[in-house]
DNA sequence: CGGCATCCGCGAGGATACTG
DNA sequence: CAGTATCCTCGCGGATGCCG
């Protein structure tokens, strides 16, 4: 077995979905409370900025974890959920989550 | 549901087992390779340098999830592997090896 | 309201040399 | 061989302000 299988490998793949000081908050939030709005998210996190709230989002969003809804009113209102591929990354996270309690 | 229960939770304790640029790469290798001395190690991961390797080694022995065995020779010897609870969170790496790659 | 555009600080990680 | 000791770089994330 050679390190170079690392580089490519569903492994690395999955933990740049999950990459950034704020990204696994973010999805442990959004598992638990869907379809919220950008600016509840935003005061839901303490201490996050909007800057890279925004720019997690947008990456999630890439990804394919989360989803967004847009409802074209004035202000406009954004909601995001976890999608469905999300929902069983959070499955799997959920097993680490009790690996790293004992 | 309140976000200060991301701080403290076991998923926020197991993401910091695993951070660091190198410590999944670290860990992937030795969940294939057991029993590997630190010069072999440094040579099989490319363009880490001996700090980052040492620094990391440390912390995952200090998070318990590798052991070292070191002999008494000159000059000394020191092989690492992973520990049992190493290999369980190995599992689970696995489960997400296989998430991130579909 | 839901973002961008800028500017900036800090600390993880890199390069290199040295040691028990 | 298996690490330390220093110094330095670079980019993530923080702070603030503006816009449709």
């Amino acid at each position: 077995m050679k390190y170079e299988d690392f580089e490519g490998c569903g492994l690395k793949k999955a933990l740049d979905m999950i990459s950034g000081k704020w990204t696994p908050p973010i999805l442990y939030f959004l598992f638990n409370n869907q379809d919220i709005r950008f600016n509840d998210l935003w005061r839901e996190i303490p201490r996050i900025s909007k800057k890279v709230l925004a720019e997690r989002l947008k990456h999630l969003e890439n990804v394919d974890l989360i989803s967004k809804r847009k409802v074209d009113s004035f202000p406009v209102e954004v909601y995001y959920s976890l999608s469905e591929k999300g929902k069983s990354l959070g499955d799997i996270l959920s097993v680490l989550d009790k690996f790293g309690s004992k």
